[in-house]
DNA sequence: CGGAAATAACTGGTACAACCAGTTGACGGG
DNA sequence: CCCGTCAACTGGTTGTACCAGTTATTTCCG
């Protein structure tokens, strides 16, 4: 096989995970597929470092992290015990719960951050409408503009449409909006391929944001939020796979 | 000064933060109030070690926490590079900048939070009335009787107010709404005091919960929704304190 | 003189060992 | 039986040494 062929196989970039990445990793998915019951004791830091044949600290910078996502609540003295996830974390963790899948369905899972994003985008664009600034305002029009010029490649215009709604939430001046829209972006991207062709509609349709950023621009916030719906319910009401789970909950 | 008065007094439950949470507080309020710029170069840990006069394992565990919030960008070899949190935090961020106000203009903050939970919530009731299993609706039922029990005592209300909601969320079947009603509730917990009087009149709309309950238990998505925006959306729009800062930021 | 390779001086990553500080439960005296 | 004491846990902190990447400098060859 030759150099260039190897160079377009385009391999995993190097996993190289540090070793506290490693162990974290373990725990998070261990506690959230249900290995762990929350109200249960985790090991010691100690036993794990030795389970994990690591060094202590790499135990404990991991078990900090564990904590901050609301995985785990670790006091002095006491042992550190495992919390339900349902109920304590935050929204960060669906990053984490799409970085390393099979924990939970993938499927589910970005279905369900599609239908965030839309309920938090309408509310976003009518909020623009209303309350943004004129610069934040042009910014919006300007990028519209420039998102139709890239089509039909869907990856460009993925990345500008984007672009689009990062502008859309700040002109919000919503700041938990603004922090949710960065975790959910996080979150699609982590999972690699978000079904390609079930937001290609949505992404296709240059009209649509243009009609979109005309609302704005002209500080119709009850336009706005329609066409943000027209452009955001798309993909999750009318998917081209049909998503399992819906049926399976029931 | 007798013990009882002592008692009486409700002190501060004794700080003792650890030194890393102290580290990790100092850094993330410099980043988040712009004293490091976004792509600047943070000092490096055996500096910033010596200058907290802690040792660097400390200073390890704050910057691996500060990784994971989106705050800064550590690469072996390589400095540690300040990153844009508006674009890179995750919604859990609001949590932190809600414990340590002053950073962030915490009326704003707390707005934000609450125009979200309504925005979520509403949604979030509309899928539970659709595609709830029955154990979950009469659980939201149950749950909403019981609220009406508690009045008019608004801290026990609250409490109990989270309980149905929770039960709503999760009814939805949506985990990222469950984990961004997480962070928004553990958000404004940390706030300590979330306006009592601004929400004192959703709170005490046991009718509007119980309207709430049998839409959902009757499976009528539109009408839970109904009846879900006007218990969210009344202390975001008709504020007992007129709320500065939406002048401020035109 | 120009540019590429070796290198020195950083950066963060990991390890071992020891000790401090709370928590827990068992043990023994009242 | 109850309560204080104490020993054996738990996590929290420190120091040091070294490994592993990055980056800027220096050096040497064409």
């Amino acid at each position: 096989m030759s150099e260039a062929t190897l160079l377009r196989m385009a391999f995993d970039p190097a996993p190289r995970v540090s070793v506290s990445d490693h162990v974290f990793g373990r725990i998070r998915d261990a506690i959230v597929s249900g290995g762990y019951a929350p109200g249960e004791t985790l090991p010691g830091e100690r036993e794990l470092a030795g389970a994990f044949a690591v060094n202590r600290h790499a135990v404990r910078e991991a078990l900090r992290r564990l904590q901050q996502l609301g995985l785990v609540r670790v006091s002095q003295g006491g042992a550190t015990r495992v919390l339900d996830w349902r109920v304590h974390a935050g929204l960060d963790l669906a990053l984490s719960l799409a970085r390393s899948g099979d924990v939970l369905p993938v499927e589910t899972l970005v279905r369900d951050m599609l239908e965030m994003r839309a309920c938090v985008g309408i509310d976003a664009a009518r909020l623009c409408a209303e309350r943004a600034d004129a610069a934040v305002v042009a910014a919006v029009v300007r990028a519209a503009e420039e998102y139709g010029d890239l089509a039909p490649d869907l990856d460009l215009m993925n990345e500008a449409n984007i672009a689009v709604w990062r502008l859309i939430v700040r002109g919000s001046g919503n700041t938990a909006y603004q922090l949710a829209f960065n975790s959910l972006v996080a979150g699609t991207f982590a999972v690699g391929d978000v079904p390609p062709d079930a937001r290609a509609a949505e992404l296709l349709d240059v009209a649509g944001h243009r009609r979109l950023a005309a609302a704005v621009a002209s500080g119709q916030g009850t336009a706005a939020a329609r066409h943000a719906r027209a452009l955001l319910t798309a993909p999750v009401t009318t998917p081209t796979t049909p998503t399992p789970g819906r049926e399976a909950r029931a």
